[in-house]
DNA sequence: TTTGTTGCAAAACATTTGCACCCTG
DNA sequence: CAGGGTGCAAATGTTTTGCAACAAA
């Protein structure tokens, strides 16, 4: 049984420093972007970096692979959850998470933004507000903490 | 393999209306708030509650089994599970979810708050902030949306 | 007595990891 | 050719479920 306040600990650990891309996501720059994040360019890891560039904005590491594996049949997911990791800690991609559901990523958008889920059909609204940015600031502030991220999420019925 | 559509809907399905109750978490209303919920008062029941209404705040389910089983050895964590969810689902628990960690659960406090979360120590601070909560409403409004809940985590270093 | 509840064990899921092989740099 | 990267399968950790025994109303 594992402590608890250590699993805590250990999955808030801070993420290393964001690499900084200026357009992460033209097709011809996938290499490139590899390259940055001190990694190999591989086959698979160009085709999950096209998968997430294409289609649905929210996917799960699940959809990441099936819709790599049909091109690609010869994959793993390990290797999808892997390299999503890895972009996740680079700051190429966020990490969104509702519920107890699985964990969904995005293209980490220049605009920072948040998310408005409807419980019915699970459409997602992506919306942004300075004013709550501005606020989150200051409540960090006034607990003598150093804010590092936020998660915001609304629920509703659209 | 899952429709991935469909466990978004399933899991984000709407919770039944919330029951109100006026002191919750005296000690001698634990039958009284079981009954409420139309569910029968078990001796299991009882330990679970009594856990959740002392000591920390905020508790995974293995927590409070392993609490929970010290006084009544014969107590399974399913019977955990299952009723910290009838009690989430009729709102007297609220349900905190950072990252991928198991689920944390807290009494659903009076006044509405949200959490300032240590990336580093894992202390946890509660706040409060109407401006943030009415911006919410707005939001959800311009989007037609029907606002039903939202989850706001702070992340920081303290 | 009827229906809900329990403990146990097994299942279900999402995610991670060990390892032998393979490929990029 | 060295060190990372990969697929596979097995392990992990959390939460859910099936079921027969059991207890509350």
């Amino acid at each position: 049984m594992m402590d608890p306040m250590f699993q805590l600990a250990r999955g808030a650990q801070n993420p290393p420093e964001k690499l900084v891309s200026r357009d992460p996501w033209d097709k011809s720059e996938f290499k490139r972007i590899i390259r940055e994040m001190g990694l190999k360019v591989t086959g698979q890891r160009l085709s999950i970096l096209d998968s997430l560039s294409s289609g649905r904005v929210h996917v799960t590491a699940q959809e990441v692979f099936e819709e790599v594996v049909e091109k690609s049949p010869e994959i793993g997911f390990a290797t999808v959850y892997r390299f999503l990791k890895k972009l996740k800690d680079s700051g190429f991609v966020t990490e969104v998470r509702m519920g107890g559901m699985p964990a969904r990523y995005e293209l980490t958008p220049r605009k920072h933004h948040d998310h408005l889920t409807c419980q019915k059909c699970g459409k997602i609204v992506e919306f942004e507000n300075q004013t709550i940015e501005a606020i989150q600031l200051q409540i960090a502030k006034a607990h003598n903490f150093k804010l590092t991220g936020h998660l915001l999420e609304l629920y509703g019925l659209c």
